[in-house]
DNA sequence: TAGGATTGCGCAATCT
DNA sequence: TAGATTGCGCAATCCT
């Protein structure tokens, strides 16, 4: 984490661009409070590109050689890097939300869990209570018809198993 | 994704420092084949800070002044380069990585969901079985003393409840 | 102090 | 045409 105010230059070339050093006007247009200034505009010239004119261009016809004095090109600048800033803050926010989502799908996860381990409980109480119950019925009476199997119950028990296929 | 050779140079101020323009040497020890060439390396002289020496320095005296024509400097840019590249890659990784994460969880939720969905049908059932049975037996016994008294069960019926609270 | 790891930032090429 | 992304280099810090 740092804030401090930096300037730069840099000088692309491309196409056959030869860079001639200027003095620089320190006018910082920048909104933010940038303290130290010292702008060095490189002098962008085009170094002709053969004899030839740049008519019927033999693919596609990009870069008019970009003139960096231009307020053109100090304002497109200054758009793009607001839209770098704005995009990276987005990039790095989703990235928060992310891990937020984990750790809250992680919570739930541990709630689901101990869900199920309170409802097996249950489940297994309440079968083991039904057994002995029947289990009395069968000693004490005789029921004239079979009123519940309790094997009914003892299938339900772990039917529905799932194996962690990973 | 692009994969163009870029020749940049910036001076960066600091501390109070001027800068003037010099003549590069286009030595170009880059290792990358970059194909343009065009250095223009700013020579870095120290103003003044005022009219004391700088021995004793208020708080923190870094800066050596770098010289941008050094070996040293180069190869520290280098090696900066490639850690800053591997960091990013990482840094890229790990993002795709807690998105995954993300996705397992969400999928480990649906089926821990079905599961509890699955045992709670299982709790529902058995306890219907149960009370129904628990009448009969009041129907046509009278039993000494209180078997099992139904209320337990209903009890554990939706006990563990889950609020959702964000 | 040295040196790799992070982070913020600007530029330019692309993408949309 | 213009904003959004993305790769990259620089420099300031952070962290060992």
């Amino acid at each position: 984490m740092s804030k401090q105010s930096q300037q730069k230059l840099n000088n692309t070339d491309q196409n056959g661009v030869s860079v001639i050093q200027t003095q620089a006007h320190s006018s910082t247009p920048n909104s933010a409070g940038a303290a130290a200034e010292l702008q060095q505009v490189p002098q962008l010239v085009p170094v002709s590109s053969g004899g030839g004119g740049k008519a019927t261009p033999p693919s596609k016809m990009k870069k008019p050689i970009l003139d960096k004095e231009s307020d053109e090109y100090r304002q497109r600048r200054e758009r793009n890097n607001l839209a770098v800033k704005k995009s990276r803050m987005r990039s790095k926010q989703k990235a928060q939300d992310t891990q937020q989502r984990v750790n809250e799908l992680k919570e739930e996860n541990e709630r689901l869990e101990a869900k199920i381990k309170l409802l097996s409980k249950e489940l297994s109480v309440l079968k083991d209570l039904f057994l002995e119950h029947a289990h009395n019925l069968a000693d004490n009476v005789q029921p004239p018809a079979a009123a519940v199997t309790p094997g009914d119950l003892c299938n339900n028990n772990n039917s529905g198993n799932n194996n962690n296929s990973q």
